[in-house]
DNA sequence: GACTCCCGCCAAAGC
DNA sequence: GCTTTGGCGGGAGTC
């Protein structure tokens, strides 16, 4: 096969390794003592710069500024903070890395030579991963999006080797494929979810769900050691209930190259990927441990040969994986505490659900929420994603910021949630540091669906910029409670960091068994609930809700005022759980109808409206109603505004989350006027009309997260204007998980300024295209999906009071 | 001291 | 026989 990279061979001998460019990628003590002559050659021009002293003074890459000297301290003092702006600047000038640094290295020696060495962060294999995954869009257009190992690594600056750990993961999710030597092909997600059920339909088959039982009931016994007769008696079980070898998991229908299944490759890590993947699709909540994943993973194979050597190692494999799936975006980080600090991790990706219900193919697995967006969610919002990715990578401290204060049991935040092609373009979105929340989420209506039932889009606030505000009665909420959305994701999130906070998955509870009658039903992500509602909505609208709702709404307020109080979830579920009573009544279908009812809808995804019909009939809460109902009960009667798709109790139903208001100025287009649920702001039109333009989207975040301001503060013009008027753009244009919603309540630290996104700016703002659902389809390709965004929502300038 | 996981040796697999 | 691939574990960096 050709060598498509070149570059091997002789130089590679005589570096005593097969690895190309292990000469680039020394330790910061070999090049340290890299000797001057050496660097003579590679910077000639730089013969000058040989005198000690002075130089070394020199820095090294930034251009001096006035704030530069404290840069560097703060810097110095803090590793995030150097991670975070080199990450910054990785997108721009990648390539000039390695020029970069040898150039560095002229100028600074011993010690300062060694500080200006990327940390440990920066090599992160994680990092790697994001840089690796920014060169290629998540859903190619064609086939031709062929990898080359030689090319990469080196455009990457790193050795082949660690390319290679990115690309077996991915290769574990069909997200590449090997072509030949040194070759690649690159899938993208497009058989990211066919994957997903399939690992996830292997791992029930293999009974992962059990064996985690089996080793958590062992952990909780405390019985479960290196030697003991509890251990073999586990691997006995292993052994016997399963076949334990390891085999890649093909995806049906498709061919894909693998390498070699057979010899040393059977326990390669992608297969080992596979099977960690599996855990957290067959497990609930869909939290596992590093401890369990390396136990059941080695358990398969002989358990009766584990030590600790062999644990140790498959714990780094592990942490290979979790690394390039994080940056994937399908796990993130959690900790459990019992008995110490242990890592885990959460499934943040979509959530594939059972395929037992006969239902639609589109819905059993989590993408089906966007596969019902034609085109909206996943190529389109998904093409955001790739852009975002780069931006992510310099504005992501910004949501890092945002939930540095949480609790350690608190996901990360720079992985929004759910990836999902809606959930990607959450997750990959620069999250403003303030506003990373699900709050934010507004609702777009998409009339034309195939069903014929309208449906809501909820999009992220950047997007509401353009979408929210046609809606003035969406903007009445009081933040604190009219986000009924966001506030069930918290309760959801707390729900899951409760249980990982007190053991992880299962084990949360004393008795393994108990978890899965109560964890188990509940809603693991709120991510989960957009095709959840989506199926279900139908049935939904036959239930009589009102006592769940009543109970489920208590339970909210109780918890609302939880986390208002305090950020940190609480420590005891039990208040989560008061809303869930009731749903263990009546078995696993009360986690649905606690997802219909509460909506936690990502943004991006589609939700019929009439499932707002009941959902939100009883939904809101006394505090809502006072705060909001006013306006909405106007709303629907109101068809100033224009055409409302539905029956008024529809329009009512639409509970839109209201906090994440930003003063953007709205284009209306006559044919969305029609489509969106314009609801009356009569109640607001005798409001004071003062109004400040366009403040700051963090004076916005922040204003908004107090109720007061919220109710009294937002106006609408009675009379929407249709109008272009310019949108003010965030780099954080699409949409946010639930997950990070509860992020939005707190009082982050102010956004960074945030530069315009052509992007963000055209989404929603090419004219003469109605926003259906078709014509929202996704651009298959991945260049440039923003600019053929169609949705077009009826403008409408939203003012925000002076007070 | 535990946790993370980078690094690169080196052998199997591929060509 | 050379190159590619990747298993593996030492040990450094981080917490």
């Amino acid at each position: 096969m050709q060598q498509a990279g070149g570059g091997m061979g002789s130089s590679d001998k005589e570096n005593h390794s097969s690895e190309p460019y292990r000469n680039v990628l020394k330790t910061p003590l070999k090049q340290t003592a890299t000797s001057h002559s050496v660097l003579r050659e590679i910077q000639p021009d730089c013969q000058h710069l040989t005198t000690p002293p002075k130089p070394k003074k020199i820095p090294p890459a930034d251009p001096w500024t006035p704030t530069w000297n404290l840069k560097m301290l703060v810097s110095a003092a803090s590793p995030e903070i150097r991670s975070r702006e080199q990450r910054r600047e990785l997108s721009n000038n990648t390539n000039e890395v390695p020029q970069a640094k040898h150039c560095l290295q002229e100028h600074l020696s011993g010690d300062e030579c060694e500080k200006s060495q990327p940390s440990r962060k920066e090599k992160s294999l994680g990092l790697l991963c994001q840089k690796f995954l920014a060169r290629y869009p998540d859903y190619p257009s064609t086939e031709n999006n062929f990898i080359c190992l030689d090319e990469v690594a080196e455009e990457l600056n790193v050795e082949r080797r660690r390319i290679y750990d990115i690309v077996n993961v991915l290769e574990s999710l069909h997200m590449v494929s090997r072509l030949a030597k040194n070759r690649y092909v690159w899938y993208g997600r497009h058989n990211l979810f066919k994957t997903l059920q399939a690992l996830k339909k292997a791992g029930e088959e293999n009974k992962y769900t059990r064996q985690i039982q089996m080793i958590k009931k062992r952990e909780y016994e405390n019985e479960f050691d290196f030697d003991g007769e509890r251990n073999k008696e586990t691997a006995r079980y292993f052994n016997s209930s399963e076949p334990s070898e390891m085999s890649f998991v093909e995806l049906p229908g498709t061919e894909f190259h693998p390498a070699s299944v057979n010899g040393r490759k059977v326990t390669s890590l992608r297969v080992m990927s596979q099977k960690f993947v599996m855990l957290f699709l067959v497990s609930t909540p869909q939290v596992v441990s590093l401890e369990v994943a390396a136990k059941i993973l080695i358990g398969e194979d002989r358990l009766e040969d584990l030590d600790k050597s062999k644990f140790k190692t498959k714990i780094r494999r592990l942490y290979d994986i979790t690394n390039v799936l994080s940056s994937l975006e399908l796990i993130k980080k959690v900790h459990v505490t019992k008995r110490g600090r242990k890592p885990a991790f959460k499934w943040t990706g979509p959530e594939v659900l059972p395929d037992t219900r006969g239902t639609d193919h589109h819905l059993s697995a989590f993408p089906s929420k966007t596969a019902h967006v034609p085109a909206i969610a996943t190529h389109q919002l998904e093409g955001q994603s790739k852009k975002a990715r780069v931006l992510k990578m310099k504005l992501s401290q910004s949501a890092l910021e945002c939930t540095l204060s949480s609790p350690e049991v608190v996901p990360k935040p720079e992985a929004p949630l759910s990836t999902g092609p809606t959930e990607q373009v959450a997750i990959t979105q620069p999250l403003g540091a303030c506003s990373p929340s699900h709050s934010a989420v507004s609702p777009v209506i998409l009339p034309h669906t195939p069903s014929g039932v309208p449906y809501a889009m909820y999009l992220h606030p950047s997007q509401t910029h353009t979408v929210t505000t046609y809606s003035p009665g969406f903007m009445l909420q009081p933040l604190s409670c009219a986000n009924v959305t966001g506030i069930k994701s918290i309760n959801s999130k707390i729900l899951n960091e409760v249980t990982t906070e007190e053991g992880d998955s299962q084990t949360a509870t004393d008795d393994p068994t108990k978890s899965l009658t109560t964890q188990e039903r509940l809603p693991t992500k709120s991510e989960t609930s957009p095709q959840r509602g989506l199926k279900r909505s139908h049935a939904l609208q036959e239930n009589n809700l009102v006592k769940r709702f009543r109970s489920d709404e208590k339970s909210l307020d109780t918890s609302l005022g939880e986390c208002s109080k305090n950020e940190t979830p609480p420590s005891n579920s039990s208040q989560m759980n008061h809303g869930m009573d009731n749903f263990q009544e009546e078995g696993q279908n009360t986690t649905e109808t606690l997802y219909q009812n509460k909506t936690f809808f990502p943004s991006g995804c589609l939700i019929p409206l009439t499932h707002y019909i009941h959902s939100n009939k009883e939904g809101f809460s006394n505090k809502e109603k006072d705060g909001i109902c006013s306006s909405q009960r106007t709303t629907h009667s109101s068809p100033v505004t224009g055409i409302i798709p539905g029956t008024t109790s529809e329009l009512k139903a639409v509970n839109i989350p209201a906090f994440h208001i930003t003063p953007l100025n709205i284009m209306l287009s006559p044919t969305s006027i029609g489509a969106a649920p314009v609801v009356s702001n009569s109640c607001l039109n005798s409001s004071n009309t003062s109004s400040v333009q366009n403040p700051s989207p963090s004076f916005l975040n922040f204003a908004l997260q107090h109720i007061g301001l919220l109710a009294a503060g937002v106006q609408v013009p009675s009379n929407p204007v249709l109008q272009h008027m310019p949108v003010p753009s965030q780099p954080e244009s699409v949409s946010h998980s639930s997950e990070n919603m509860h992020l939005q309540e707190k009082p982050c630290v102010p956004r960074e300024p945030q530069e315009p996104q052509a992007a963000t700016e055209n989404f929603f703002r090419t004219p003469g295209r109605p926003n259906t659902a078709s014509s929202l389809s996704a651009n298959s390709n991945g260049t440039d999906r923003m600019s053929q965004r169609t949705l077009y929502i009826p403008q409408q300038k939203l003012e925000v009071s002076k007070d």
